[in-house]
DNA sequence: ACAAGGATCCTCT
DNA sequence: GAGGATCCTTGTT
């Protein structure tokens, strides 16, 4: 029996438990369910504690503590004032390192998502971390929530296209070698990824 | 108590 | 592709 999209294997711990930048690459086409919206991850960026790029790199603060714990959490954070950031802590614990959810598509709860986003649907309607934190409305309350146990959100595997890499958008302020690392992640099928041109 | 800094978004060319 | 808007939280006085 063929599974469908709703009828895919869950993701565990060990998922979690690798090197940040592997967990970046699989976690394209994971599916993320909170109650009636189901997401589809087609862009993701790595990062690791002693990358100047992570907010991790200074050191354990109250904020950052989630990435420096065990892996298969949340680390949600406020960015610009205005803009909800989903992670997932990766590695091991006591060791900083995170992917960031950077793209998405909608894949059900259409209707909310537009309602959240306040726009008209389209493929970039979830294309961009500040609107996948919109779509599922999520809070910095939310860091430090559990991935695994399904009562926050529920992630399971989904199909995946073809994967490109390159490296990470927004981070001028970091140290040259640290831009460069080629730690971004996408589907080069999906129209709902940004900055096509830096990807191959 | 406050300055400073953004892992972005949107609207233009 | 580039630039400005925007405004809350963090970390340090």
């Amino acid at each position: 029996m063929s599974s469908t999209i709703l009828d895919r294997a869950p993701i565990d711990r060990a998922f979690f438990a690798r090197d940040a930048y592997v967990v970046a690459r699989d976690l394209i086409g994971v599916l993320i369910r909170r109650d009636r919206v189901l997401l589809r991850i087609v862009e993701t960026e790595a990062y690791a504690q002693h990358d100047t790029a992570c907010h991790a790199h200074k050191g354990l603060t109250p904020r950052t503590a989630p990435l420096f714990g065990p892996p298969g959490h949340t680390y949600v954070y406020l960015c610009y004032g205005i803009h909800r950031m989903l992670n997932m802590v990766a590695g091991s614990d006591g060791v900083a390192a995170g992917c960031l959810i950077r793209g998405a598509e909608v894949v059900e709860g259409l209707d909310v998502v537009v309602d959240r986003r306040g726009t008209p649907p389209g493929p970039g309607i979830c294309a961009g971390p500040g609107k996948i934190g919109a779509a599922l409305a999520l809070d910095v309350k939310d860091t430090g929530k559990d991935l695994i146990d399904g009562r926050f959100l529920s992630l399971t595997k989904g199909p995946t296209g073809r994967i490109a890499s390159g490296p990470r958008v927004g981070i001028d302020y970091a140290d040259p070698g640290d831009r460069r690392r080629q730690w971004r992640f996408a589907d080069a099928t999906s129209k709902a990824v940004t900055h096509r041109a830096l990807l191959r």
